[in-house]
DNA sequence: AATATATTTCTATAATTCCGGAATTATGAA
DNA sequence: TTCATAATTCCGGAATTATAGAAATATATT
């Protein structure tokens, strides 16, 4: 990932409603939330949770296909794994001395 | 971590500048650098990498400590991490079977 | 076709952030 | 104390972003 893009997503994710939105679709899984269903969530005006959308969908942190009337949205997990990549990259040099436990993210268990 | 930290530190990290001076944190590892240090590598006006880097220490992902009459910036690890564990949290409601190989991120391997 | 629902685009106002020169403060050296 | 170096704060104009009403577009239903 580049920095320029990486700024992007950073910038998208930084704001309260991007943020919450993202994490719904995040924790959504696979399925998403319809563009209707985040906003009655959040509870927000349809054309300030659309142009947050905006924000989401060109960093590319969120996709989404219609379906009917409908537009679900999905994570894009892909470009979030990618983002945190590049905030840990090359940490402390790679100096696994210094950096652990320093600098390792506890992440989540594989099953 | 709540949300409204989070949303401080994605702010913070949404510039440009700033991402490129926590990276530059990140990669020095346990030493950090001086804010003089930082400001030649970047090429950066005094007064403008000082506001910058004020974002980032109220942001909670700066620490620093007064070494004569430099000052040496530190990123912390803990704060990072916590900020990465905060957007993947609970992601796909925790159904590993969906949420895996999707959700999991490659992070460094442990030593 | 006519109507209802879902979402988006357009638009304007309000609010916030960015930048860096100049002045100021802090520390160490002569 | 005087001087030099390092870093910070102050300031205000320029640029960007946030918000949401109204109008427009897309799809489904009758």
């Amino acid at each position: 990932m580049k920095q320029i893009e990486a700024v992007a997503s950073l910038t998208a994710l930084a704001h309260d409603s991007r943020l919450a939105a993202f994490r719904l679709l995040v924790q959504a899984g696979p399925d998403g939330l319809a563009v209707g269903e985040i906003g009655q969530r959040l509870k927000l005006p349809g054309a300030t949770l659309n142009s947050h959308l905006n924000v989401l969908r060109r960093a590319g942190l969120v996709r989404d296909t219609r379906e009917g009337r409908s537009i679900r949205c999905r994570a894009d997990y892909a470009r979030m794994d990618a983002l945190l990549a590049f905030l840990t990259e090359n940490c402390c040099g790679n100096d696994t001395a210094s950096c652990t436990p320093a600098c390792t993210p506890t992440r989540r268990k594989r099953p």
